[in-house]
DNA sequence: TTTCTCGATTTTGCCACGAT
DNA sequence: ATCGTGGCAAAATCGAGAAA
């Protein structure tokens, strides 16, 4: 008898995981214990099946039948639901049983019943090692069996699975959900710091490029980074020595300023790139050269010695020295680096040398500028925080020091200045009670991304013509007085629609920027009535400023929305 | 900034021996 | 003849902090 799947072909499946992309997957088939994983992408196996077969057939998901689909070339994977928001781990073990003279090869029965285990005895000393780590597995965790060569110093990956329970532990024993259809790596080991000992019976690998290669799973390499002090340039410029370390022996303290300065000077840009430097890339450039972190920043101010979270920026690349080379001498061409010079000198530092260093000495690291998110104020990290500890510029990657700073609740209430009578008649109310700190603090400088708000504005005026039709959408739309232009304005059947792009690399910034202008062009004139004024940035909406603009509809009856526009997949958000 | 030291991690050597 | 395999130990290497 024909399997009843039989007649669903690959071509099917690939529509229906399409269809689950633009639509997304119903609640009742959130639940779901075995993934089909496309593009690294999961989708849950049976209401993919289901799609693609139009809701025709009924089954239950079973071995038969995910064996079935995955011979039409896709990867499934076993993910229970307990502990599913867990970050995984990565475990490796041994396929053989026994000691040296008498192997017994395991693999074929681990597989047969959905297993992996050791028969070490836990009291010897490799066997408390691997006790120890076995201890660490938990629910969900990801592991291969590999077989190896130690003269060619190669490995090779027999099966990857889903830990599904660890009751049998004590027994060296974990239950395993072994993947159907998987990717596996066959070749050199990795090696060199980090990588663990390949050759013991069970160990767990940590860095992301050995995770990519044997699991096709993606970690994103978080990092954080100390900047030198700049608040009042915003990184786009010097700013001087004050906050500065004034350590002479420093760069910083002799020269009066760093190259990181210009780390968000995001107007100069070699395609779509902007370069910049960190220094704790600089310490271990040959590490850290090719690879891609997201770096949260934060600084430190001398004077007063708070911490402060600046930002993050996702996907930063280190370039190699031949790139900063090239880099160096388009900033000569352009005339950009003649003017970081004047600005060395502008602030008042020592400008000696600065068109002598190496391209790597000046830039390292690239970034695309809708990947930056600047914190506007700068967010105080507590004194509690792990981070004052850190005493150096080093490339932090210790969870131990995550920032995860908590929104601060913000509290208006109204302070009580001092009677005159206590102070001889002077008014003081400036720093009642309130620590030190925060009397000289001041919002970042920011400046508008201007390349990203003119390429927003091209590929959303198409887009939104795709929908409403060429006529019907009118990019930089005179305002009806003075020179000023909404951005692009959509005549919908219900009325205008006005669209603000802004593109600052934070959103409660981009939110203020377009407000004032949105209102008046509405406003201003009584006839100009717009039904609906959107606001469109490059960052996707936080819950904060979805807040925000729900209370500002609520109060206000405003007409006022939020939307992201994604530049690299010109993916336009939800209307919030 | 450079060099040194120390501890931790990773690689290699050696043993034994069955499988290829 | 050569290789895969795991334990154990020794050797090599690495990273971070201290000292120079």
């Amino acid at each position: 008898m024909p399997n009843k799947l039989s007649s669903i072909t690959k071509a099917e499946i690939l529509e229906a995981l399409d269809f689950i992309d633009h639509n997304g997957i119903p609640k009742d088939n959130e639940w779901n214990q075995y993934w089909i994983m496309y593009n690294r992408i999961p989708y849950p196996f049976k209401h993919s099946v289901h799609l693609a077969s139009k809701f025709k057939i009924d089954f239950r998901s079973d071995h038969f039948y995910r064996t079935r689909i995955s011979e039409l070339g896709f990867n499934i994977q076993f993910k229970s639901e307990k502990g599913k928001d867990k970050a995984p781990k990565f475990w490796i073990g041994a396929s053989y049983f026994g000691e040296s003279p008498n192997h017994i090869p395991m693999l074929e029965d681990f597989i047969k019943n959905s297993y992996w285990a050791t028969d070490h005895d836990f009291s010897s000393k490799t066997g408390k090692t691997i006790d120890k780590r076995l201890s660490q597995v938990s629910i969900n965790d990801r592991i291969a069996i590999r077989f190896f060569s130690r003269k060619n110093s190669t490995i090779a990956i027999a099966a990857l699975g889903t830990v599904k329970s660890i009751d049998e532990i004590h027994n060296g024993h974990l239950e395993v959900i072994w993947d159907y259809f998987p990717k596996l790596y066959n070749g050199p080991k990795p090696s060199g710091q980090g990588a663990g000992n390949w050759w013991n019976t069970f160990l767990e690998i940590s860095r992301p490029e050995d995770i990519e290669l044997i699991f096709d799973h993606e970690i994103t390499n978080k990092r954080l980074s100390r900047l030198t002090w700049n608040l009042e340039h915003g990184y786009m410029s010097p700013s001087g020595r004050q906050g500065k370390s004034k350590d002479l022996k420093s760069h910083e303290g002799q020269f009066g300023y760093g190259h990181e300065e210009w780390l968000f000077d995001n107007a100069k840009l070699i395609d779509g790139y902007h370069y910049g430097f960190l220094e704790p890339v600089r310490k271990y450039q040959k590490f850290h050269t090719g690879k891609i972190y997201d770096v949260t920043f934060y600084t430190l101010d001398a004077d007063s010695s708070i911490r402060y979270e600046v930002g993050e920026v996702y996907g930063l690349e280190v370039i190699d020295e031949q790139l900063a080379d090239s880099i160096k001498q388009q900033y000569k061409t352009n005339g950009w680096l003649q003017e970081m010079e004047q600005q060395i000198i502008a602030c008042g530092a020592n400008d000696n040398g600065f068109s002598g260093f190496n391209g790597i000495d000046i830039f390292n690291v690239r970034y695309r500028p809708e990947n930056l998110r600047i914190n506007s104020p700068y967010k105080a990290i507590p004194k509690e925080n792990a981070i004052y500890s850190a005493q150096r510029y080093t490339f932090i990657q210790d969870t131990s020091f995550s920032l995860n700073i908590e929104e601060e609740e913000e509290q208006f209430i109204f302070i009580t200045p001092f009677p005159p009578s206590s102070n001889d008649g002077k008014d003081t109310n400036e720093d009642t009670g309130q620590p030190k700190r925060k009397k000289s603090f001041r919002k970042p400088k920011e400046v508008e991304i201007v390349y990203l708000h003119d390429a927003i504005s091209i590929a959303l005026t198409q887009k939104i013509r795709g929908i409403h039709q060429h006529q019907n959408v009118h990019p930089e739309h005179p305002a009806g007085y003075g020179q000023h232009r909404i951005d692009i304005v959509v005549n919908t059947n219900q009325g205008l629609v006005f669209y603000e792009i802004k593109t600052y690399p934070s959103i409660l910034t981009a939110i203020r920027e377009a407000f004032g202008q949105l209102m008046e062009y509405s406003y201003w004139s009584k006839h100009n009535r717009a039904v609906k004024i959107i606001i469109v940035t490059q960052i996707p909406i936080t819950p904060k400023a979805k807040e925000y603009f729900n209370h500002l509809r609520d109060k206000f009856n405003l007409p006022l929305y939020y939307q992201s526009f994604d530049l690299s997949t010109g993916h336009l958000s939800e209307i919030t």
